[in-house]
RNA sequence: GCCCGGGUGGUGGAAUGGUAGACACGAGGGACUUAAAAUCCCUUGGUCCGCAAGGGCCGUGUGGGUUCAAGUCCCACCCCGGGCACCA
């Protein structure tokens, strides 16, 4: 009986459906266990090869944790808001929820395919109202929440009215400096509290609330009608789409996560997640200690934050970034022109386009001079796009001697350059050794950094000019999006303040509008919704973000079709924490912060028991696509006569050129203007044909042709072939590739050999033709040979190409394994069903060390997430059971149980073969067991040396000295040893021995 | 510049400080077959000596070091991938 992949497969996944197999319910009896896997977002494209990759790992995990004992939760869904859709809904008017459907549909017949143990009966979609219900009740949670820096949590803010009204408030606490920019709320008594209007308190609540409106920099984006956040920019445009991006202020819905930023910090220790996702979060959260310092100007203060309070004496000019609040205030009159010129150029530069640009010092000078509080010095103030707003106070103290970057900008501008540390060369660099002396003058002088950096502090602290400080690069998140693809905010305007929309109006669904875009006037796609208002109060007409949904969607899982709560207490008390999250590493500092924080915020409200969402995380690397080059040459041979510029002749469209194949070695030679005689002659040749082709197509031309676009002097170029044009040799079908498309529909070639496409690894992705579909795999050697070859192919963590040549190794194998039930000799069956070789025997010794040395194996590796060395010791086992003709139920039984979680299909069938009526996740996983694998004999590798040179091979029982007696005694050792007596033998037993002559 | 990974055959990769290259692909040879497919067997890091059996030397990015023994540990450096960044 032959190895039947497509029937077996499509019966189990119908099978599986029918009984429900996956179904998982929240059963106490049983211990828990629960795998995640990222949420996808559905793509147009649906899933290439690299896609599956995390999941079939969570998935064998899951299957893993199942037949150990656990009840498995292992759910699916989508993150199905987000702006491609909208992007594309724009393009063709079909409605977002339409194409994301689709996708969502196609991406589940592609998951099905692969045969994943999902419980889709739990799935979820963000864009589902029944969803972003609760999605808006934690923004209303948030909206209602303060954070006390005291107790450090989150609280209900009518317990911050209570306060208010009670003992009034001192100001915000500035221990801590988060990396916005927040107008200071000065203090109050609590009669003055109680006198003020009802705006006046929700705008002073306003600086408290967790989720807050106020004015922000935001990077805007014109084209998308949208506001992105720092990580959805790439490059000064936006991720998605490309589109330029400017930096604007404008009122924006915030997240408070500053607040969370030393807990989201601290809380990574606990964490078992890869080093460099928590030293990414480390980074982004970028806590630095240091201190604040007024520097006074006139009625005002300039105040800035410093890591190194022991340069101060070094200070000689203040930096201001272009968009700092006082720039306007601090410039004179005759510095007012050029100052507000430079901010106009400066701040609508993208922040990474300012930071790109490191050679490029600009800057300008505003006129003014503060003073020095140690010195009272007179310290110019100027403004300098170096300076980012976002950042401490948008204010630096520039110590030229001591910091590079204001080295570099006084060395620009002709200003001061003081020495602070002993042995710098200040003419060369600044000097930023963290283990110097002080030298600059004044009462730092001759301490090392760190006592300095104290003293410092002190002194400011003392004079009233400053104080010790925390500061975080993390900034509070912008909440709002001017989109129409997400979920409404609800919130409603009364007099202009914003008000919790009540939980009995929860779903606020989304609106139907007449176009996707923005209105004419700039307001965001829900302004065209016809009575878009709360009791004719208008509502909030930004959306909430892509990462709202994907922040909470693991705590609904354990309980989806709850209408009274997010998800029961009990639910969230039995499933807990994910105990493995599988996903990019994309998501380290986007995604996985949000989602931390909202963890956070909703245990301190006492929502959920646990205030971190995942205990283990694992990060798949990616599939890299294997591109093919072929070198392309576009002639344009009106160059030998002419230049582009001056060719005035006849033209032919690009499109309608020759394309030419050349060599690699050709294009390399061309490039380099290296092309030997031979060749040069042959590509004039060419070039003829070519141009008498084109004439033939353009009848009534003459003379030379120019191809517009390709410059005289053209050399060939690289271009990426779809692989499908390319066999596995990576020849190319000139054929099918003059068809492909109709730029290359007239394709000459260098000579008659082959043309061989040369082979690169790049990311996969449509756009480099270099897409492999899991489908196609699928339907020549099945599901469960797929997910054998991707683990198959490396460390999951790492990197690596897809390379579809080496997946016969796996097909092979489940053919052999499945060979050992059905080798065809027409031995007695079992149980009277169609089994033909397999038999009752008592296993031997041989057969059982093979058994329990694989399931040892397989139940470490499965715990190490180490896949790649599980598949090799299938492959190892089968080959020797192969090798013993071994066909005995004892030993194929628990083989095939251990198989399932890879390869669920083929188990699920043989197992149905072996006489089961249950399904093959109901088993129990085979213990195994350590009596088998014990050896009598070990083979010792004796070295001389170091140098493996024989084997020789003793009982285990064997003590030191009697295995090195033994060896020495040996005459092949003698031998070696030349009657010379060794220096010393080491004996490690059941390893080697080594003699050191 | 900083932080995190990683450099091992033609390829993907394996290796608690203890026989480097498991397993698989590819390649070469053979068996079966009219033939092909499928399957099975053998060889396969480099190099040198030998008719052969067999043996020598070199070999895990480079250079040092620790050790009886180093792909693995330490120091310095080079290269590749990813992340962060005029972060004060």
């Amino acid at each position: 009986m032959q190895y039947d992949h497509k029937g077996i497969e499509g019966k189990w996944q119908d099978e599986w459906r029918r009984r429900g197999t996956y179904r998982v319910s929240n059963d106490p009896s049983k211990p828990k266990y629960y795998v995640l896997d990222m949420f996808p977002y559905p793509s147009g494209a649906g899933l290439h090869v690299g896609h599956p990759l995390g999941y079939i790992a969570s998935d064998i995990v899951a299957r893993y944790k199942r037949l150990c004992g656990f009840n498995v939760l292992h759910p699916m869904g989508y993150d199905s808001f987000g702006l491609p859709a909208e992007q594309y809904a724009i393009q063709t008017g079909q409605h977002p929820a339409k194409t994301t459907e689709e996708n969502t549909a196609r991406y589940r017949q592609q998951l099905d395919a692969i045969g994943f143990s999902f419980d889709w009966e739990r799935q979820v979609f963000t864009s589902d109202p029944s969803y972003y219900k609760w999605t808006q009740w934690i923004f209303l949670q948030l909206f209602d929440s303060w954070y006390d820096a005291k107790a450090d949590k989150a609280r209900p803010i009518s317990e911050l009215i209570a306060c208010f009204e009670k003992d009034g408030s001192t100001g915000q606490d500035t221990s801590v400096l988060t990396g916005d920019i927040e107008e200071f709320v000065g203090g109050f008594s609590a009669d003055e509290w109680n006198g003020f209007h009802e705006g006046t308190k929700q705008l002073i609540l306003g600086h408290f609330r967790l989720a807050y409106r106020s004015e922000a920099w935001v990077n805007w984006c014109p084209a998308l009608g949208t506001v992105l956040a720092n990580d959805e920019v790439k490059d000064g445009v936006s991720e998605r789409g490309g589109h330029p991006v400017e930096r604007k202020r404008m009122p924006q819905w915030s997240m408070r996560i500053t607040a969370y930023a030393q807990r989201l910090l601290d809380g990574l220790d606990a964490l078992d997640w890869s080093d460099s996702i928590k030293e990414a979060q480390r980074n982004w959260i970028g806590r630095s200690e240091g201190a604040t310092v007024r520097f006074p100007l006139g009625d005002d203060f300039i105040e800035v934050f410093t890591t190194r309070p022991d340069t101060l004496f070094g200070v000689s000019f203040i930096t201001l970034a272009p968009e700092h609040v006082l720039v306007g205030k601090f410039t004179t009159a005759d510095h007012k022109a050029e100052v507000m010129a430079y901010v106009e150029k400066a701040k609508n530069r993208s922040e990474r386009e300012r930071q790109a640009e490191v050679d490029k010092v600009s800057g300008v000078f505003t006129g003014s001079y503060a003073k020095h509080p140690f010195t009272g010095a007179e310290v110019p103030v100027w403004v300098g796009d170096y300076v980012l707003a976002g950042y401490g106070t948008g204010a630096v103290m520039a110590v030229p001697g001591g910091d590079q970057r204001d080295w570099r900008f006084a060395k620009h501008f002709g200003l001061p350059i003081i020495a602070v540390t002993e042995g710098a060369d200040v003419d060369k660099e600044a000097d930023e050794r963290k283990d110097a002396t002080i030298s600059s003058e004044g009462f730092l002088k001759g301490l090392k950094v760190p006592q300095a950096i104290t003293r410092a502090i002190q002194e400011l602290e003392k004079l009233g000019a400053g104080e010790g400080r925390i500061n975080f690069r993390l900034r509070d998140a912008a909440f709002g999006r001017q989109r129409y693809w997400g979920e409404p905010i609800p919130i409603y305007y009364k007099d202009e303040i914003p008000y919790a929309l009540p939980e009995s109006e929860l779903p606020l669904k989304l609106p139907e509008v007449d176009k996707f875009l923005p209105t004419e006037d700039g307001e965001p796609p829900l302004a065209r919704a016809t009575n878009w208002n709360y009791q004719g109060h208008p509502l909030e007409t930004t959306t909430m973000p892509g990462w709202a949904g994907s922040s909470w969607y693991f705590l609904r899982y354990m309980d989806p079709h709850n209408a009274e709560r997010f998800a029961s207490p009990e639910a969230i008390n039995y499933w807990q924490q994910i105990d493995l999250y599988l996903g990019g590493s994309e998501h380290a500092t986007g995604h996985l912060l949000y989602f931390r924080f909202w963890t956070k915020f909703l245990h301190d409200r006492g929502w959920i028991p646990f205030d971190e969402p995942a205990k283990k995380l694992v990060n798949q690397g990616m599939i890299q696509g294997v591109s093919r080059t072929a070198y392309v040459y576009k002639l344009s041979w009106a160059m030998i006569a002419t230049t582009a510029a001056s060719y005035s002749g006849p033209t032919i469209p690009l499109n309608a050129a020759p394309t030419v194949l050349v060599p690699e070695e050709v294009y390399l030679a061309m490039k380099e203007g290296t092309l030997t005689e031979q060749q040069s002659d042959r590509l004039h040749e060419i070039e003829r044909e070519a141009t008498r082709l084109v004439k033939d197509q353009l009848p009534g031309h003459a003379g030379r042709l120019f191809v517009p676009g390709v410059e005289g002097g053209a050399v060939a170029f690289p271009m990426n072939v779809d692989i499908d044009l390319v066999d596995e040799k990576g020849v190319l079908d000139i054929g099918r590739f003059k068809s492909w498309r109709a730029e290359n529909a007239t394709t000459l070639t260098w000579d008659d050999s082959p043309y061989v496409c040369v082979p690169f690894v790049e990311k996969m992705s449509k756009s480099k033709f270099n897409v492999v579909n899991p489908d196609d795999i699928i339907s020549k050697y099945g599901a469960d040979t797929l997910r054998l070859y991707e683990m198959f192919l490396g460390p999951l963590e790492q990197s690596k190409p897809w390379d579809t040549n080496g997946i016969e190794g796996t097909f092979r194998f489940l053919r052999k394994f499945w060979n050992l039930f059905f080798s065809g000799d027409g031995v007695a069956s079992t149980h009277g069903v169609d089994l033909p070789t397999v038999t009752n025997d008592p296993p031997t010794k041989a057969e059982l060390k093979v058994l329990h040395a694989t399931l040892k194996k397989v139940s470490e590796d499965i715990e190490k997430m180490s896949f790649n060395t599980s598949v090799a010791q299938f492959m190892i086992a089968v080959n020797e059971l192969g090798a013993l003709k071994c066909h005995k139920r004892d030993i194929l039984e628990p083989m095939t149980i251990a198989l399932a979680p890879f390869a669920p299909h083929i188990a699920e069938e043989l197992w149905e073969k072996l006489g089961h009526a249950e399904s093959i996740t109901t088993a129990a996983w085979p213990k195994f067991d350590p009596q088998y694998l014990v050896e009598d004999n070990f083979s010792y590798p004796i070295s001389f040396n170091g140098k493996t040179r024989l084997q020789l091979e003793f009982p285990i029982a064997l003590g030191k000295e009697e295995v090195e007696a033994a060896v020495l005694a040996n005459p092949e050792v003698q031998a070696k040893l030349e009657g010379k007596a060794p220096k010393k033998v080491i004996v490690v037993p059941k390893r080697i021995v080594n003699i050191v002559v």
